[in-house]
DNA sequence: GGATAAGTGTTATTATTTATCAGTCAACTC
DNA sequence: GAGTTGACTGATAAATAATAACACTTATCC
């Protein structure tokens, strides 16, 4: 059984948990995100699916990603408008990515004093955050 | 003489030193952007810009934002593909935005603190930053 | 004043995302 | 198990966001 087969069921088994289906669409989108090596665009991800579901349209990709956006499977990196699959969707965790111009790779880093930093900056000016959206681009330690 | 036009002169001011050309255009959009409460879109942005250059396109305000932002007048919000209006493009700051998901207002930050905190937790996993990209959604002080 | 480069006008195209409505399927009730 | 309900998917269209390419104009430099 491989890694990605592993993440699959541990996805199906939590979609369950949560009273949510984890139906054949969207465990194919989630699979070939986990596939990825790094973040991968709306379109290229339908072409990908199209191989399988000729019949995919944007609007089944779109929408199939907001289910794993809203599940936490996937992140979205709003820098470059690209998804990538969580692998930590069952632990509650902050996110944030670390994106390497040179080769692609997407590492997603977890760092909760990162994301205290932020909370109690904006918390100081009476701001209250609901979402954070953290990501820095510059280049990976293979790359350097 | 008010507030966007002391700005405005600024950032004249600041091209001229820096070599670059302020142009009528430029100095237009950048004004439009200062006058604004919070970020706007590049398209509501191109609607105000037609109000006095009816000739504009979308490419005419691109090219402009491109040049506003190389020279850090502007910043762009990722996370809503929008456009803010630098008030310190002279201090050479970072920058992290708190954006409010209910009244718009969009506050930009200079946290060298949090900049730091993310550029050491990339180091400590070999990864070299040159570019952040930080935004807290969330409510304002005035909205709670 | 002519060469050069930067800036702008103009048209078209690509990329990204959402809206809408109809049909299908799964779960739940009786 | 048939019927009802709501969630999911198919399909078409449109809106929003960004870039490409080429011609023309203007400023700068010698
Ligand atoms: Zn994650
Ligand atoms: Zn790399
Ligand atoms: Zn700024
Ligand atoms: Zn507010």
């Amino acid at each position: 059984m491989t890694n990605i087969d592993l993440n699959v069921n541990k996805a199906r088994i939590f979609c369950e948990k949560k009273g949510a289906r984890f139906t054949t669409l969207r465990e194919k989108v989630y699979a070939l995100l986990l596939q990825q090596d790094g973040a991968i665009g709306a379109y290229e991800l339908l072409d990908s699916l199209k191989l399988t579901e000729s019949a995919a349209k944007p609007a089944t990709v779109y929408r199939t990603l907001d289910f794993l956006l809203e599940f936490g499977l996937v992140h979205k990196l709003e820098s470059t408008n690209a998804f990538v699959a969580c692998h930590h969707f069952d632990c509650n965790h902050p996110v944030q990515f670390l994106i390497c111009d040179s080769c692609g790779e997407v590492q997603e880093i977890q760092s909760l004093g990162l994301k205290d930093t932020l909370d109690k900056q904006a918390m100081s000016v009476g701001f209250k955050v609901a979402k954070q959206t953290i990501e820095a681009h510059g280049t990976c330690a293979a790359c350097k």
